[in-house]
DNA sequence: TTGAAAGCGCTACCAA
DNA sequence: TTGGTAGCGCTTTCAA
């Protein structure tokens, strides 16, 4: 590999100029440059890395730090959209990404300490994370996607799961539905962290200031729960016309079983899903939805990581939201 | 940040010997030693990565690139499992990752000249794939995920398919069939990947040895071309008894499919899959599998980036294999 | 507009 | 068994 030496070397210009060229931190006189540049060029010159973090005085190692769950039960998909959308954005603002899986806590202190990284993106955070204290403590900038309950100096990003409960049951309001069932996940990881609550609380506080009468049932990802499911809500709620699923995996069990009964989407029952872009493609029924903006909430996180990188910006919480998409699943009450 | 001077101060020693105490390149007494650590973790000191791969003689970051495909079509469970095998086989290498995206082909130059990385491990390589030239002129070692067709240089791991389809016609074959079929992916990303011609090849090969008459159809992921796909087969060879599927996807549109025509497996058709761990899991009825092992083609190739960024080892191909796994899915010709 | 040189934090050599 | 110090490859002052 070349050095900055060998190439200010064979340009005949000292070590700083071919610095300065690069960097286009001073004026250079053009015929200097050309000579420099055609130099890197002829040498195949690429400043390293390391060395460069070391000497500069912001110390930036363009390097970012993104701790996902790669345990069985995390929703592949969603890791994966958060992944691409994670490492897109770095690459607009020149950084790299640094793998880092939730299993390795360690890791966190390890990349942060040893300079390793200039910032986390850390996915999958619990209401009361445990890693919370750790990464406040670290003294580097720490992007959280998700809402814990202590965010002290911590920037969190996350979707504003009360706001698209809220805007669900405000459509199926308007449409005439008196009469609302929700569909939650049973599953605790999703309750750790907090969004099923918060979609939950939105949900009730909606119906309320409608007027609307509600009945709340959570749902495993399989066809014989998704049947109990709806038998549960019917028992609550004999009159119910509408549901909020949030429920990615048991969405198209419950379509199925509603296909099974001869309830037909959206004359018999009109049907709002909130989730991942995705979640309900593929059905044989048409529902609509409030996308999750997975991709959406990467992107914010690393614009945030960056700014905060470089100095600017302070911790904030940021609470993304999406309209909802009727693409037929609902219909006026009757 | 406490540096290592700091370190050296507050012990009472010189740089050097806190680097040593360190390293363990050297025989400390037991006193210095002691106060040298008591001073590290007084202070928390870390070393600085950057600064400890710019001076070291090895020159080694102790990170490693990994280059993931994360379009739409890339299949994401299988992608996580190697993700997973990779991070934490590079975590017992204490080396960390950093996550490269296959549509980033300048980041392989990037991430190798800059010496961001020690070593790459690259997924999803095509029979002919673009960046082989590039690859093998990165002058850093690297492991690839697949089977080009030159490869010249570089470190191969893939799963052998030629010999998995091999094993699963001499296991059906064993059991007295003697008219087997054959049912692949039709995606062209699969076939440039050249393992579905591989296995195509050795499932020909092995049938012609044990005197077995095949029909061959490839087939897409869903219901009624799965449909299509058993009447074809059926068209060619009135007499199947026996099925090799290679492809995951199409697999539960298969055997439910064969469960609407009133087949039973085993008792009228036998079946064996070939694919990644869980693809046949959830299915009505037991295949048999031969599984492709897909965190330990991860695992197998850290390894081998290892030896090589240690400068043991040369560049060589290896390819895996593993067991037929009955499980219910075959029984003998009738 | 340019060059010289002092570090960045560390490893590893040369001495003692 | 230890210390001093010359770099690693770069950025950034200070001087010209």
């Amino acid at each position: 590999m070349a050095t900055i030496s060998d190439v200010a070397r064979s340009a005949g210009v000292s070590l700083s100029t071919v610095s300065y060229v690069l960097s286009g931190k001073r004026s250079i006189s053009e015929p200097t440059r050309t000579r420099v540049l055609d130099a890197v060029a002829l040498l195949g010159y690429r400043p390293n890395a390391g060395a460069r973090a070391l000497a500069s005085a912001s110390n930036r190692t363009g390097v970012i730090g993104l701790v996902v769950p790669l345990h069985e039960d995390a929703d592949v998909n969603v890791v994966m959209q958060f992944v691409r959308a994670v490492t897109t954005t770095a690459r607009r603002h020149e950084a790299d990404v640094l793998l880092l899986t939730q299993e390795d806590s360690a890791g966190l202190e390890r990349v942060t300490a040893t300079a390793l990284v200039d910032g986390l993106v850390v996915l999958d955070i619990a209401v009361d994370d445990p890693r919370i204290p750790l990464l406040a403590g670290l003294g580097r900038p720490v992007v959280l996607i998700g809402l814990p309950r202590e965010t002290q100096g911590l920037s969190c990003v996350d979707f504003d799961f009360a706001l698209a409960a809220r805007t669900a049951v405000d459509h199926l309001a308007r449409l005439g539905h008196t009469s609302i069932g929700l569909v939650s996940s049973s599953t605790s990881s999703v309750h750790q962290a907090g969004y099923a609550d918060r979609l939950q609380a939105g949900f009730l506080e909606q119906a309320a200031a409608a007027g609307v009468r509600v009945a709340t049932q959570s749902c495993d990802p399989t066809a014989a729960a998704a049947r109990t499911c709806l038998a549960g809500l019917r028992a609550q709620r004999p009159d119910l016309t509408a549901l909020v699923v949030h429920h990615e995996a048991a969405l198209p069990h419950l379509v199925s079983a509603l296909g099974e009964q001869g309830v037909r989407i959206p004359r018999d029952l009109s049907l709002v899903s909130v989730g991942a872009a995705g979640a309900a493609a593929g059905l044989p029924q048409p529902v609509d939805v409030v996308e999750v903006p997975v991709g959406e909430m990467g992107r914010v996180a690393v614009e945030m990581l960056s700014a905060r990188i470089s100095g600017a910006g302070t911790a904030e919480v940021r609470l993304l939201s999406s309209p909802l998409v009727t693409q037929g699943g609902s219909a006026p009450a009757s």
